[in-house]
DNA sequence: GGCTTTCGCTACGAGTCGTAGCGTAATGCC
DNA sequence: GGCATTACGCTACGACTCGTAGCGAAAGCC
């Protein structure tokens, strides 16, 4: 998006370590004051660099806010764990620890609720946040129907569907209890969830999964 | 929690009238302007009140779109549709109504992120708004458990967990859905929804849930 | 009428916002 | 080395919002 697609142009470059600086710095305030209560002179302080050159790369609070917590789910990984539901827990448990963090607690969501009004921002969330987490959906089910443990999808419409309605249930499921209800995605709850997702409610929920 | 649980105490008492005035005001001001532009001084002018009037019975801007936003809620109802699955297509579909009006979806998530740094604040939307959501998954069970739908679960303990793990699969990935991917919950979606909820991802997603 | 509480109004200091202006620093090109 | 160009740090600024204090008037109960 950035018109520094070559090489470099001429002038000054742009501090790379500013930038992390900056991002740092975002997140530690995050923890510090949380979203409302932080201010991108704060920032810019605890960064070290000068409340100007914030404004010069990023639009505003939001904007800065999205790129620091972005940095968060870089560690998302899916590890080959043998089964689909071993796999899923594994990802929801990274998934759940990324979110209980302070930072991310408070962040992430302001951010979301700001993005219902402003498109721009809606698609940096997307673009910055959401596909890195979507991507591991894709991934897990077309392993798990390499498996034979889900059926195959061969309308590629229909298979887009399913993938955004998992990416919903997972990430919404998650983000609710770790929000909203307040209370922990422990190995535990994550069992449940997992039981509920592959097999449904109808299933006696204490039959395991794998069968 | 406020001191006025006698009929009346001595002096004026206070408008009853305003106190709705300034509700609808702020759903108002909350669809122009958005969460993070709310000023309580405009909801007062829209109002017709002082904004010191404001003050004297919000402790700020949190609580009082918590209050204005959870009457939205109150239309939210479980009427008997005679199956499970129509059961929860119809809550959902409400829940989904409600969730897309502007004055909610800017509001609702920027009040629970701010939630996540304040215990009280998380409290009253747990009161007001969690609580009336969570009651329909609790009465919706137990008529699917006396139609024989839904296994019986004889332990209070497990029954509580499996009716928080329902909630918070229903109600995040409506949320989910409706804000962080942007996309309507309409019935194509809610089909597929009950589906997984009910019999699984390993289920053949064209088979009829009804059987 | 007297007591008590609420209400509308005005005014205020404190804090934040986002920007402008200026001199300096760092790079590419010649 | 010299020049153009861009980034940086710093200061200052008007505009806005916040939350509160103080006042006189209004609306209830005894």
């Amino acid at each position: 998006m950035h018109s520094r697609s070559p090489a470099s142009r001429t002038g000054r470059p742009r501090s790379a370590a500013a930038d992390a600086a900056i991002l740092a710095a975002t997140r530690e305030a995050l923890v510090d004051l949380g979203w409302s209560k932080l201010t991108l002179g704060d920032v810019a302080t605890r960064a070290g660099v000068a409340k100007t050159t914030l404004y010069r790369r990023w639009a505003g609070k939001n904007e800065l806010v999205v790129d620091a917590v972005a940095e968060l789910f870089d560690a998302l990984e899916l590890p080959d764990r043998g089964s689909l539901a071993a796999d899923i827990e594994g990802v929801v448990l990274q998934f759940a620890a990324i979110l209980a963090l302070p930072e991310a607690k408070s962040g992430l969501m302001a951010v979301v609720a700001e993005a219902t009004r402003d498109d721009a921002l809606r698609e940096r969330v997307r673009a910055s946040v959401v596909d890195r987490q979507k991507r591991l959906v894709l991934e897990g089910r077309a392993r798990a129907q390499a498996r034979g443990e889900l059926p195959p999808e061969p309308d590629p419409g229909a298979a887009a569907r399913t993938a955004d309605l998992i990416f919903d249930m997972v990430a919404g499921a998650v983000v609710h209890r770790t929000l909203v209800s307040g209370q922990p995605v422990d190995e535990e709850w994550v069992r449940g969830f997992t039981q509920v997702l592959l097999r449904g409610l109808t299933a006696q929920s204490t039959r395991p999964v794998a069968g």
